[in-house]
DNA sequence: TAAAATAGTCAACAACATTGACCTATCGAC
DNA sequence: GTCGATAGGTCAATGTTGTTGACTATTTTA
């Protein structure tokens, strides 16, 4: 293949990436902004409702933002009663954070949106199709 | 397959979206914040460079944005001179927007980057897993 | 027990986005 | 030539998401 063409490929997957990741994050978007919520939100609920009871490092770890990046979501979603914070009983420095229940609601509901969109897409294809998608998706957060 | 396989699948799949694209993005938001620019900047050279003498509605409707939200980072990039903008012949209504030599520059650098990023994905893999990437990527902006 | 490390919070600020209101300049139709 | 539509620019107020720096509280360690 030229060189040309290659270019040409690749231009085009920057372009794929960047309009289907913008789909991909408007059907949540727009059902947060319904509850004065945004991105940052969703993250933090999503996180919190795969790992129960994590501090709020691990959630730093997770989300790669600054503590006080974080501060102000996260305080916002608890005056909310979306999520639930307490010491840990170890360690007193450390917060738990947890889903309340209309905090797993509302997560059930966003994650919800994101699979049947994932899903229409894959289904749409074969199997073999899906499961590359998937393999190109792990390879890019690798270092080069 | 069962349906709680099929939904760890999805789920999965979500949260390879979100590190990917954040991997992806990462790189060239780096090089930007080294010249005091961000993501909205980056997008507006990008689109400027595919579409040369592109209007500002042009740009608005490609970037689904407000007016409001491109003027600033737009003025930012004619003031450091990476993009030019003039009145149309036809319509003098109409700006026509150009990116400069060093706008064209750093708009290759940053592509580039990405392309690279993309391509050592895609080289770690066969060709058909590259070609079903990009099934899935135009098939995900489309409406359900 | 005093110092250092860890976990989290508060304050000030900046980038990027929104909506709404209002302005100029140009063009096409009548 | 005037009127209405279109293209664009600007000001103000507001909100989310992010930054850095200074701070408190708790635990570990030397």
């Amino acid at each position: 293949m030229t060189d040309l063409k290659r270019q040409a490929e690749l231009r085009q997957s920057i372009e794929l990436f960047y309009f289907a990741y913008r789909a991909f994050t408007s059907r949540p978007d727009h059902i947060l902004a319904g509850q004065g919520l945004g991105r940052a939100h969703h993250r933090i609920l999503y996180f919190v409702g795969r790992h129960p009871n994590i501090a709020i490092h691990g959630l730093l770890d997770l989300l790669e933002v600054s503590k006080q990046a974080l501060n102000a979501p996260l305080r916002h979603l608890i005056e909310k009663k979306l999520v639930s914070m307490n010491s840990a009983e170890h360690d007193k420095r450390f917060k738990q954070l947890q889903l309340t229940e209309i905090g797993k609601e509302l997560e059930a509901q966003l994650t919800s949106t994101q699979m049947q969109h994932l899903a229409a897409a894959f289904d749409s294809t074969d199997r073999e199709t899906e499961i590359a998608w998937r393999s190109i998706m792990k390879a890019l957060p690798e270092k080069l």
